[in-house]
DNA sequence: GGTAAGCCTGTACCTGGGTACCGGATGCAA
DNA sequence: TTGCATCCGGTACCCAGGTACAGGCTTACC
């Protein structure tokens, strides 16, 4: 009685049932007490937990990280080693942002009709920075 | 003999060669001429091409996606399309920048060692902003 | 206490984006 | 013309992230 029930925490976060009890398999969401007969009972506060998840994973992280980002933050003294992972994101974070700011700026010209094909543009001057975005990505980085 | 082979196009795009085949497949390189004896003959330009899908991908546009913005910037007069498609995907970016840029300032407060976890903070004045991204999401966002 | 809605486990399947392997044909150089 | 690297088509497989279904048990409510 003292919980939400998997339908509820599916419905109010957006996701599917099975979705809940795949993340718990991936470790993304701790094993929730069980009633009597077995059932599932959320506390309140997995809601919150899993719009944290999408919006993770909305900015490109993976499920995996997800896990080790609150697995992380989750712990007594984790300071270094969040820390650290924070740096890392924020640096990753900042090269997405520049390639999406390049690239915004490709289709602003598009808009602006000085370019009539992001491949064969024939207008003078075309900058098509398209064609040099993540050409200094240093390595390592997952497709 | 005049073109490029599938190893020498997969080496310098720093692709699989099964993956040009895939892109055929997908609609994301149009068929190349064949030697007589079947071999796939490349036109040059076929690197700088697999450089733009490549650069798109990584900022998140589906192979279907690219193949569309490929298609429509092939056009003779595509513009009104182009265009059309250019504009929602600046919306698209506008959004992703808007997430990341919440996100950086969240992991930013975390390396300040204002926060001991990204989940269960126990410091006054707690912001974590995490919890709040994408909740203005206008729908129909593909996970 | 009967019954419908909801939940259980387990297994199978799906989409996207590739990759690997096979047996056979081609390209090219010595 | 022989021989090795390369390429061919076809099919099967991989990983991530889910989703669906089957057959059975639990809950909630009348």
């Amino acid at each position: 009685m003292d919980g939400l029930r998997t339908g509820e925490v599916a419905e109010q976060a957006g996701v599917n049932i099975q979705t809940l009890r795949y993340y718990e398999r991936r470790g993304l969401l701790a094993e929730p007490v069980r009633s009597n007969g077995g059932h599932r009972l959320y506390p309140a506060d997995t809601i919150a937990l899993l719009n944290v998840i999408k919006a993770a994973q909305r900015l490109g992280f993976t499920l995996d990280e997800v896990a080790e980002l609150l697995d992380a933050g989750g712990r007594r003294h984790p300071s270094a080693d969040l820390r650290q992972r924070a740096l890392d994101k924020i640096a990753e974070i900042d090269r997405k942002i520049a390639d999406l700011t390049a690239i915004r700026g490709t289709l602003t010209e598009v808009v602006d009709a000085r370019c009539d094909s992001l491949t064969n543009c024939t207008c003078t001057d075309c900058p098509i920075p398209y064609l040099t975005i993540g050409t200094t990505r240093p390595d390592g980085e997952p497709a």
